[in-house]
DNA sequence: TATTGTTATACTCTATAACTATA
DNA sequence: TATAGTTATAGAGTATAACAATA
């Protein structure tokens, strides 16, 4: 349909076809679309997503830990953390070492609703992967952001299965 | 090092190291940091990019059809475009037939720019590419972005030259 | 009446500095 | 002195409604 103008030939000017970023951008937003979608009757953004589930992974983690872990400011982190808490879905218990830190934990309450969130998440990842063409072509497009962002995000200790596309 | 805890084993819950959301949108923001610290001695963010590189391939589009092919609201492209403007670097024009429509164009000045600009993508990408381990990976990358992405973003004419890793 | 560009506004996300209480 | 959590605040980015000029 829409063809190339000369000028963008002749010059070789930037295709944001090509531009990695401003593609990672769009499907990026396109997968929080589904997210919010798919999330909006439990109110839960994908942030607070990330929380529920680190803090359900590993519970007893101090604030920072968790905020470090996804990039968030410790200073940004309070009033997320203090929704979860209003909501009643996790806590902060003062640490019995050091009584500065507050190690954070689900509530009874925050444990059904991780199962309730998981079970949503486990169709909102399955769309994402049906739109991807499959489970072979999400392991690949995994495997090849894991290359692209390199060693900070080996958090939970994730085992390739087969050799990351990186390596030929 | 770390160790998935034993909760988190038994009862499957959601790991972020397979959430597609949650790494691309790591990826983006590493990809933009890169940007940020490429483009900073021209002070231009991702969008206004955008913005120029889609007026340079086609020169006299609409402000809507050039916000509308980024996704942004036409509203908030109004300051954008004033920045642009201000800058000397892109102007406005009367349409001539509908005369409620601007037409937006590249100055002189902004032709050089563009320029500029384009030498610093190719670096900034370059880095990109390199970071994925090859053209190849990188390639692959992008097939797997335009698949989930699907057909929204096809606007410059992208030819695949080899077949969509989709496909298999 | 509908559309283009615009203004005003509000809400979210992010970033920084400074405070408090503990260490 | 340094650190964990907090507060306040400012800056982006984004969303909606309403308006003027034009179709």
């Amino acid at each position: 349909m829409t063809v190339l103008s000369r000028s963008a030939m002749e010059k070789s000017l930037p295709l944001l076809s090509t531009a990695i970023g401003h593609k990672l951008r769009r499907a990026q937003l396109l997968v929080f679309q589904d997210f919010h979608e798919t999330f909006a009757s439990l109110k839960l953004r994908p942030t607070e997503f990330a929380v529920l589930a680190l803090i359900a992974t590993r519970p007893g983690q101090k604030q920072t830990e968790i905020a470090e872990q996804l990039s968030i400011k410790r200073a940004n982190f309070v009033a997320l953390m203090d929704c979860l808490e209003n909501r009643g879905l996790a806590e902060r218990r003062k640490g019995d070492i050091d009584r500065r830190s507050h190690s954070l934990h689900l509530t009874e309450k925050g444990e059904r609703f991780v199962e309730k969130m998981t079970q949503l998440w486990r169709h909102h990842e399955a769309r994402i992967v049906r739109r991807l063409g499959g489970e072979r072509n999400s392991e690949l497009l995994i495997d090849l952001l894991d290359t692209l962002l390199g060693s900070e995000s080996n958090i939970e200790a994730h085992q390739p299965e087969k050799q990351a596309a990186a390596s030929s």
